[in-house]
DNA sequence: ACAGTTCGTTAGTTATGTCTAACAAAAATC
DNA sequence: GATTTTTGTTAGACATAACTAACGAACTGT
């Protein structure tokens, strides 16, 4: 499976849900992404086949190994792109939702060098 | 027509074209942007019917204000993000190519803060 | 216990954007 | 002038990823 864009995000967003609340159920993601719980359910669907989610037995959703990599992947190049585009000026708000779109596209390369750029004020 | 992320790819190819060619034709669009022939003819025919691009008797392509406007927004990302990343020590080969992703993406914001980082070295 | 709410799934539809195959027309070459 | 190449189009298929509608199961409150 090529991770996909919005398989990423349904990843991170679950990484993001159990840090804030602890578990991550369906409905807990449809609401955070602003999708449908169908469109939830299809995509679980498909991450559970490909070994990047579990489910237990009361439907909370956990991420393997592998989910769990790629989910802190994407959000690390979330708060890092976040964070330097609040530095040079961007509007906290609109910098998370530009760095939403960003976390996709951008290379290692480039992830380094806005590591690096942000420095201490990370 | 909300403007899509491919629609703006060709708008901008075509203005590319036109500036280092003098002209833009389908095949060219397409060896450009690396589709196929029909997929550029397809989204001609979207890009025509709403009014973004004429077609002269040759086939010769050109853009329209409206075309132009988008296709110099994206551009002009395109290019500030590309010094940008450059800058802050990212290969330029490996620039360009998140440009060409991210230039999608940023707000009119980041995309002023961007500049204003380029200052003097664009 | 029953009614209403919450949660997840299935089924079917839609939109976007790509592809290959096949073909028509025009231009270039021999 | 005939053939080959270039260019563009149509037709049909496929992938991704979203949606609404409908339904079953389970929990909640009275």
């Amino acid at each position: 499976m090529n991770i996909r864009k919005s398989a990423e995000d349904y990843l991170e967003q679950i990484l993001i849900l159990r840090e804030e609340k602890g578990f991550a159920r369906s409905v807990d993601i449809a609401n955070g992404l602003g999708v449908s719980k169908p469109s939830v359910s299809f995509a679980m669907k498909k991450l559970y086949e490909n070994g990047y989610i579990e489910r237990d037995t009361d439907n909370f959703i956990t991420l393997t190994d592998q989910g769990n990599e790629i989910a802190q992947r994407i959000y690390a190049r979330h708060k890092a792109l976040t964070t330097f585009l609040t530095m040079i000026g961007v509007d906290p708000a609109i910098a998370r939702e530009d760095a939403c779109k960003i976390e996709h596209d951008i290379s290692d390369q480039t992830f380094e060098a806005i590591k690096r750029e942000i420095g201490g004020n990370a």
